[in-house]
DNA sequence: AAATATAATAGACTATAGTCTCTGAGATTA
DNA sequence: TAATCTCAGAGACTATAGTCTATTATATTT
């Protein structure tokens, strides 16, 4: 890596860290452009030519709970021996996850930017850790006939992806005013139910 | 009604009336104020003196989704007789009405205006028909016996909520590519399920 | 080493939602 | 009917995300 690397990357990294840490105090919306390139003695075509966008940083942040689940989820689960407790132990991690790690503010303002036409969607891709894992756990299930057959675990996935989806929403349009650990239970046990053959 | 009330009523439903048209034509992102100001021959003041904001048009559209709920859907239930097809039939009719009536880019901007949290929230006002409606179908089910009663009908709204407010999440994400009528049953039936006694 | 190319950055500019203040038409009071 | 009041509306102004272009430091080529 040449000089000119070494400037680029050192002032993304400025850029990057400064605006995550201004973020966390202020939350997103109270954080501007200007005042980032102010703090980091940078400028608009600087910041530009790294983030697409504001919201970009975050993304750029928000895409470690696909390491989170590879890396710290995957392993726990392995010991389990019912696809019925794996799904549910990696779902009780990812909600303390989002709950501790991520906060609401992070996520309200990810389910904000999925929501927003013109940029490209993070949700919508199909090979995100999550959904690979979410189905492997379904397809073990089905096998050993765990949960029902007449779905392909394809659709599962998409199914419980929604339940998950709507209750972080509400989490987020709530301002995290109630507790996704110690809540999520009663709604993913409805929908597990829901799953499981009969 | 005086004339001066008559004039103020008649810029605001000009207003409302021609931003409507333009958001259907267009898109909500896709239309500014000053063009709805212009092409109504008002200004910024005037525009501000009757809208808290550019999406409050959209909440004034989208509050006769309530309207539906309680004129259309509500006397279709009467006659039905267990707890859970009234649930499903107003399902049904609630995921059409969105479908054809409202449209996937409506629904997705309010669901952007609620994570916005400067703005006062309609999903949270309690006193939504929607909730009255499904509280009642659950009370009715608890009672005799057709869903679980380890949980109050209130938490039984909770829940459906989320799951309803994840579907169409999705629905808004996914740009309207997939029909809520014919997709709604695989996921609530799901649901439902889970919330039936057994 | 000089000439040329490249690409990161600076910062002026644009687009657009929303605020602020002043004005005048119409209502109210005397 | 004259004087006063009021509030809807006009439009200049502000805040802020994002675009565009010129500059210049560094890299590459000759």
């Amino acid at each position: 890596m040449n000089l000119r690397q070494q400037k680029t990357m050192e002032t993304k990294r400025k850029i990057l860290t400064t605006a995550i840490k201004l973020f966390n105090e202020k939350g997103f919306s109270h954080v501007t452009v200007d005042e980032i390139i102010e703090k980091t003695s940078t400028s608009k075509g600087a910041f530009y030519n790294h983030f697409k966008s504001k919201h970009d940083i975050f993304l750029e942040k928000f895409k470690e709970i696909d390491h989170f689940y590879v890396n710290e989820i995957l392993p726990k689960l392995k010991p389990l021996k019912t696809a019925e407790a794996k799904l549910k132990y990696f779902l009780y991690l990812e909600m303390e996850y989002i709950e501790k790690d991520l906060g609401w503010d992070v996520t309200r303002t990810i389910y904000e930017q999925e929501l927003n036409t013109e940029r490209e969607s993070f949700f919508l891709d199909e090979n995100r850790p999550l959904y690979h894992i979410l189905k492997k756990i379904f397809e073990e299930g089905q096998k050993n006939g765990e949960f029902r057959q007449d779905l392909t675990s394809e659709r599962l996935v998409v199914m419980l992806s929604r339940v998950i989806r709507g209750f972080l929403y509400d989490w987020s349009i709530k301002k995290g005013s109630f507790s996704l650990v110690d809540e999520h239970i009663e709604l993913f046990n409805i929908v597990i139910e829901g799953l499981m053959k009969r």
